[in-house]
DNA sequence: AATGAATGAGCGTTCATTCAT
DNA sequence: AATGAATGAACGCTCATTCAT
């Protein structure tokens, strides 16, 4: 990677970064070109040197800190899946996305993501596919602890997870209006769905 | 109410309708007044004789929408009280509850409040109002329940009323991106939860 | 037409004059929006509650020009036809033109239809039917002096009638350029071809 | 002329056949820069190494294909001047000019002349010059016909150098925007009008 | 000679809002 | 109550031009 590439690398990062920011504090469409630059330290022409459009960031952002995500999860995992007692793994995701959700950027974020899936179907493509990715991988973790005899839950794995991913999505929502309410009891719901 | 009261409320109504279809549609920011003027049949004028801006009509349909729901909701639950099939009762309120998020329209309505609760605190008050509202109904419904012995929950009804309406909201967010996920699962999960 | 729309017609009217001066001048892309309704006493807003967009108000200027020009064309013959002399009939006809090509505005503005003709297909489409009508209003006065025997061109009329319109804008042109060149010189030829 | 150099008039060559190219297309002000170098396989910079700004490739164009043509013509006439038969030399003359007009894009990028002309000075001045050229050359072939008694022409030459300009003008326009008028057309007029 | 990141001014367009009628 | 002309600020986006490399 040549200088010229590595110093745009570099501002298209700090873009992203402050674009992520703004719209999750104030939403895409109140977000708009000029803040994110100034923001950065730019102009508005730099912006367009790097992105096509404000949909294309917006995308990428999305594309960014879903895979970051995605892998920070499938890595809890990995890392726990030899420990000898369910609970820990269990704890050790539960707790990395409780983490997530608690970061209420993110959450903000989220739910631009969800708001303009219905009117950027590029958004609906890629959310749907990630839903699904979440499904999957809890679904295996499932599994696993399940062939180990470490879970007993009396409902189907994918039932479940997909009950989880919704449980996780609604306290998420619920804490994002209301931060009196507290995530940490959406665990309790969980594990006794997983019937430990 | 004379003549002309009753014009003024019938034009706010329909402006009212249009707009809910609009916000549902594409979105609080990319509708604008025109829209919901043409759509009713009025102009521009006509709109800033019954609301002093656009988030005034967002909140108005926003209150009467919510009220209307908890109403529903809370009527659904005192017809099945007096049943004495625990069952029917928690069927009754679910369906109820599930058929709303089958309307496409209201979901989106919905997330529509959602994301725009951190920017119109106004909205951030309310939601947090309405989430209190559903949750004291539901744990009431579940407290008579659990009195009458007809459920049999593992968890503190609190608790319990929290987590159902997570479920729900989390649910319908699926389902809102990805059609294929089939909410009437949901009531399987809960049914689990309720030890029934 | 109530207060309204008088209001508006004035409105347009005068942004059309205005537009039609400054696209004369400096030319179509050149002219912004800005440039017109600032030039008129308005602002920039006012522009689109009359016209759609930027080529719409070029296209209704080109439209009433070449319709008014070709009307005092045909009411020029029509007054003429009856004269005895034919000499008289074309030198109204062509003094007519003469006073229009030396008028630098129209010029200007005819030169900038026919630059954006291959650009935006609806000045095309309108250029040859206003092409087409010229040619018909001339070849038909011709056909009728001829008939009268007061001209003796020995090229077909229908010809004629494109070489003199072709001339006319040639001289046209070249005037446009370089206003040394004498309009009036065209007269001569077009009088010889007409073997008069 | 070293290496360098002749790299550098390569790159500028290329660069202004394909701005030549796209001026004609999409017209000088709907041409950036971009275009241009993209074009031409080069960066914007590139463009800036060798003209000073987007006028004056324009200007080198312009002048560059006007010194093409004048001398085609030029060298046409010479050829042509010692034929014995006047027919001859005016048809390779008018054919030539016929060939020209034929390539749209010439007469495109002709026309963006014409319409640019008022807007930059400088463009007048060499368009002023250059009829002046036209006129002459023809001026003076024709003045050699008359006195070889080989054309017999009812109007001054001088007169009819202009005229015929005009005519190739005025068809060319015409033939620019509707291409069903026919440029051979013209021939026959001015055959006529030199009364042979 | 050539790259390409960045500027900054400007453009076409939208839209919430006001107000005379 | 309703119209619709007009405002004015903002927005997404383009582009000629500059300049460090």
């Amino acid at each position: 990677m040549n200088k010229h590439q590595l110093k745009s690398e570099k501002t298209k990062s700090l873009m992203k970064d402050v674009a992520y920011k703004l719209f999750a504090e104030k939403g895409y469409s109140a977000t708009s070109i000029d803040d994110i630059t100034k923001g950065a330290g730019y102009t508005k022409g730099a912006f367009y040197a790097h992105f096509n459009n404000k949909e294309e960031i917006f995308l990428q952002i999305m594309d960014e800190r879903m895979l970051l995500l995605h892998q920070q999860i499938q890595d809890s995992i990995t890392i726990n899946l030899e420990s000898t007692n369910s609970k820990e793994l269990i704890l050790s995701i539960f707790n990395y996305l409780l983490e997530l959700t608690q970061n209420e950027m993110w959450t903000s974020m989220y739910i631009e993501f969800v708001a303009n899936s219905s009117r950027i179907p590029e958004i609906q493509t890629k959310l749907t596919a990630i839903y699904q990715g979440w499904k999957i991988v809890i679904k295996n973790s499932l599994d696993y602890l399940l062939n180990a005899k470490q879970i007993n839950p009396k409902i189907p794995t994918d039932s479940l997870a997909t009950a989880i991913v919704a449980i996780f999505d609604g306290y998420n929502i619920q804490h994002h209006v209301d931060h009196s309410v507290e995530l940490k009891k959406q665990i309790e719901i969980i594990h006794y769905l997983l019937g430990i």
